[in-house]
DNA sequence: CACTTGACCTAGAGTTGCTCCAGCTCGGTA
DNA sequence: TACCGAGCTGGAGCAACTCTAGGTCAAGTG
């Protein structure tokens, strides 16, 4: 499949999945005889995870990391777990300050009620 | 308090700090006779809500503006209401993609272990 | 009293992670 | 044959910091 069908599989824009290979996230991504990329369903699933990952705050360099690992075929496994495993702490730790911004929010909104109902505390 | 305090308390650096008064989303920061910055309590809480609103994925044109309404006074709090309401929203998206994110690292991993468990697959 | 130390200052350069643009090629249609 | 849409590359632009160089000032030390 070509770039603009693989960008609406995976979510990610043309530019960031072009961005991507350019940086070295993505596996060989083979070409037609035009040149053009194609990409595999393995390679969707690739670039599900690396948005995935992006989108909840994992930085670059540590992708890179996993996605050499990737590259370098399963004898990397327990080391990409541990990775993985590494973020979901970080997914939790996303999840306590969604927790905190929410309750702020809260007060916040209750202190502006408070004022409107009168004006001149 | 100085800036290094005023750092402490709300979470964000010092450059951080430096740079919001820069760039408009901080009321006027008076200064000591040292040229030195002085914050007040309410110039922390108002950090602390910026700094949280950022981190959970508010866009800074969006803070530009909910500052600007904030320097305006009590006037302008239903507009700020309806900000925070919205961003109130976006917090839930984000927990979403928080879970989708979970649900597929989990995938992984439980491929992972299938794969150590049986490598020849 | 000179000197050093440490916290602060500003302007501006550098970084990360995209995003957009100009100018090109290629394959298909009228 | 002329055009069109989709793709290509290299490089500029952007958001939101982050760091650096080169300076001031107040307080403490010998």
């Amino acid at each position: 499949m070509r770039i603009s069908e693989a960008a609406d599989q995976c979510g990610l824009s043309i530019d960031t999945i072009r961005y991507y290979e350019k940086v070295g996230l993505l596996p060989e991504i083979p070409r037609g005889s035009d040149g053009q990329r194609r990409f595999t369903a393995e390679n969707i699933d690739w670039l599900i995870l690396l948005g995935s990952l992006r989108e909840t705050g994992m930085a670059m360099n540590t992708m890179s990391r996993f996605a050499a690992l990737y590259r370098d075929g399963d004898r990397t496994i327990p080391e990409r777990r541990q990775i993985l495993l590494q973020h979901s702490e970080q997914l939790f730790q996303r999840r306590r300050e969604l927790d905190r911004c929410e309750e702020l929010l809260s007060y916040k909104l209750r202190m502006y009620d408070k004022r409107e109902a009168e004006p001149l505390s």
